[in-house]
DNA sequence: GGACCTT
């Protein structure tokens, strides 16, 4: 039998088979004094869904067929009467109280989400399909699977495609499309796009099907210690609560189980939580440096590492904490586990950093849709820091008017903490309802002000950079950035809050001599995308020319792989810890193996 | 300056 994918993951995951990375260590599983001497019983089957539709099979995945898999469903857009009503198979959500078996209730995720608001499908879905028809699309790296058109074209197994029909998903976004095939071989993968763009369900779904399909794993019986299989980091508490409430959606009914840790929130609720089991955790760094540090949670059986908004993941702040988690624990080397690297920009001294956490990667970039493209309209004016507030209260009488009765959604960036605080107060006894949300205010104030901001109750958040990054918050009209960034990638990242999912939106910036450093780049990237650049921008760009960071050198695209750059002064293989294009690890090797990808020819 | 454990 070939060796495929699923078999080099169980192996590496029993420690059965070594990790191919040169001299990388083998880990044998732990087992307690208690069970040693024991014929080990597996802790439980990992598809429990498996009763219900049949048994899968293991390794009749995508490619290994031996067939064009896409020849199921006739053409591109085949799919889109099947799947615009459930009358299927299965019938979906009439028949899920009798196939449980001994299960406890899974509260249903999708409960509550058709009663917010009135919406067409197309736009419940959260995507504009038409806005996607032709986003440029860049990968680099050896053996790269071609894109699928279709969730049909893939073999996620039933009990996947019941919820991505139940999601609404008619159609892969192209960050799924082509990440998908990528993730289901098992290549590691660093990935330019946001967060709208359908991130979340691309690295998900590819780590869901894995774990379903994988083998009965055997996982150590630890004293109250966890063994997830799969770890998915964000940088912000509210972030890490929409991955995992999104993931709770993809996983529904699959038997796979998630669960988030962060910080702020009791933690005695969430290790009862990780009791229950679970195989996907959502986490925060720091909280979860606490649980590894109480060994609560043990890291040994991670087959799936994603890092979403990795350049932030990576940056200053944080990389220590990253490092420890990655490399400083019981967590698999590259190689032993597969990993997916996510962000909307990708600067290069980042790709160099993450290039350690990657074996043999595949480098994708999507272009800029919805983000600093067409569908935003940036505005930058001259205000200075005196002016501020009137200039803002003039923005927001002026929205007011043109709305049909109701206040469109505006979010107003500030640098501080303090500012945040102050502008908010500001606000609201100027008549207008605002809130804040930033890293001053506790956990259930920082929830609540989004609850708040999302209904529309106070349809103004004054916010730090914790709200930059990933939040999907419907329905932004207008992102001020009242206080411009430094880095011209946090600019990309706060205006990419509106004009999400191929709606269209504003971006305001308030400039004045403090924001210098970001003349070139900010006019650049305006010229870029299309927007009128103000002449007095232009001439303060030309004066501190050499200034700002310029590396934006992706043209349409958020970054482009640093490895090409390096391909004449890298240093000769064998020596290093990056794996360029060559080095072989587990997957690389089995992958690029005789005949293995013939299916792509 | 902002984000990221606990008390």
């Amino acid at each position: 039998m070939r060796t495929s994918w699923a078999d080099a993951v169980d192996g590496a995951a029993s420690g059965s088979n070594s990790y191919g990375v040169g001299g990388a260590s083998h880990r044998p599983a732990y087992v307690p004094p208690h069970l040693r001497n024991r014929t080990p019983t597996p802790e439980r089957m990992a598809a429990p869904s498996t009763l219900n539709n049949g048994p899968l099979p293991v390794n009749d995945r995508l490619g290994n067929s031996g067939q064009n898999s896409g020849s199921r469903w006739a053409g591109p857009r085949s799919d889109y009467g099947k799947q615009g009503n459930n009358s299927g198979r299965g019938g979906g959500w009439g028949n899920r109280g009798g196939s449980w078996g001994g299960r406890e209730l899974e509260a249903n995720p999708f409960g509550n989400e058709d009663v917010e608001e009135i919406v067409s499908d197309q736009e419940s879905s959260g995507i504009n399909f038409d806005a996607y028809e032709d986003i440029p699309v860049e990968t680099s790296g050896v053996n790269v699977p071609p894109p699928v058109n279709t969730f049909a074209e893939i073999d996620l197994g039933e009990a996947l495609n019941l919820n991505i029909r139940r999601c609404k998903y008619v159609k892969p976004t192209p960050v799924q499309r082509y990440t998908i095939p990528i993730s289901l071989v098992g290549r590691d993968l660093m990935a330019c796009a946001q967060t709208g763009s359908g991130k979340t369900a691309a690295f998900c779904f590819p780590i869901i099907s894995g774990i379903m399909r994988g083998q009965a794993v055997q996982r150590p019986h630890g004293f109250r210690t966890v063994f997830p299989l799969a770890l998915i980091l964000s940088p912000t508490r509210e972030l890490s609560c929409q991955i995992h409430m999104e993931t709770k959606k993809f996983a529904y009914q699959t038997g796979v189980k998630v669960v988030v840790v962060y910080g702020g929130a009791p933690i005695n609720q969430q290790l009862r939580e990780l009791e229950r089991g679970v195989d996907i955790l959502v986490a925060t760094p720091g909280r979860l440096v606490d649980l590894l540090e109480r060994a609560k949670v043990s890291l040994q059986m991670i087959r799936y590492l994603a890092l979403d908004e990795a350049d932030r993941m990576l940056d200053m702040g944080f990389e220590p904490q990253i490092r420890k988690i990655v490399e400083q624990t019981d967590m698999p080397p590259p190689g032993g586990r597969q990993t997916m690297l996510f962000s909307a920009t990708f600067p290069r001294e980042i790709q160099r950093l993450a290039s350690d956490f990657l074996s043999n990667y595949i480098f994708l970039t999507v272009g800029r849709v919805g983000s600093s493209t067409d569908l935003i309209v940036q505005r930058v004016e001259f205000v200075q820091e005196t002016d501020k507030r009137s200039h803002l209260m003039d923005l927001l009488h002026a929205q007011k008017d043109n709305g049909s009765g109701r206040q469109p959604l505006t979010l107003v960036f500030v640098e501080t903490k303090k500012g945040a605080d102050s502008l908010e107060y500001w606000l609201c006894g100027n008549g207008f309802p605002a809130t804040t949300i930033h890293g001053d205010r506790t956990q259930p104030e920082r929830e609540l002000a989004l609850r708040s901001f999302k209904s529309g109750k106070t349809p103004i958040l004054v916010a730090t950079d914790v709200a930059a990054r990933g939040l999907d918050i419907p329905h932004v009209s207008h992102v001020v950035n009242f206080d411009l960034p430094n880095d011209i990638d946090d600019y990309v990242h706060r205006i990419g809050r509106t004009g999400r999912a191929g709606k269209t939106g504003l971006a305001t910036a308030f400039f004045n001599e403090n924001n210098m450093s970001l003349a070139k780049p900010l006019a650049d990237l305006m010229q870029e995308a299309n927007q009128e650049v103000p002449q007095w921008l232009t001439r303060y760009a030309s004066w501190g020319a050499y200034g700002g960071k310029n590396r934006r050198s992706g043209g349409r695209f958020g970054s482009r792989d640093f490895r090409k750059e390096n391909s004449f002064n890298r240093p000769a293989s064998g020596g290093g810890s990056m794996d360029y294009y060559g080095g072989g690890g587990a997957y690389g090797g089995a992958y690029a193996g005789a005949g293995a990808p013939s299916a792509w020819d």
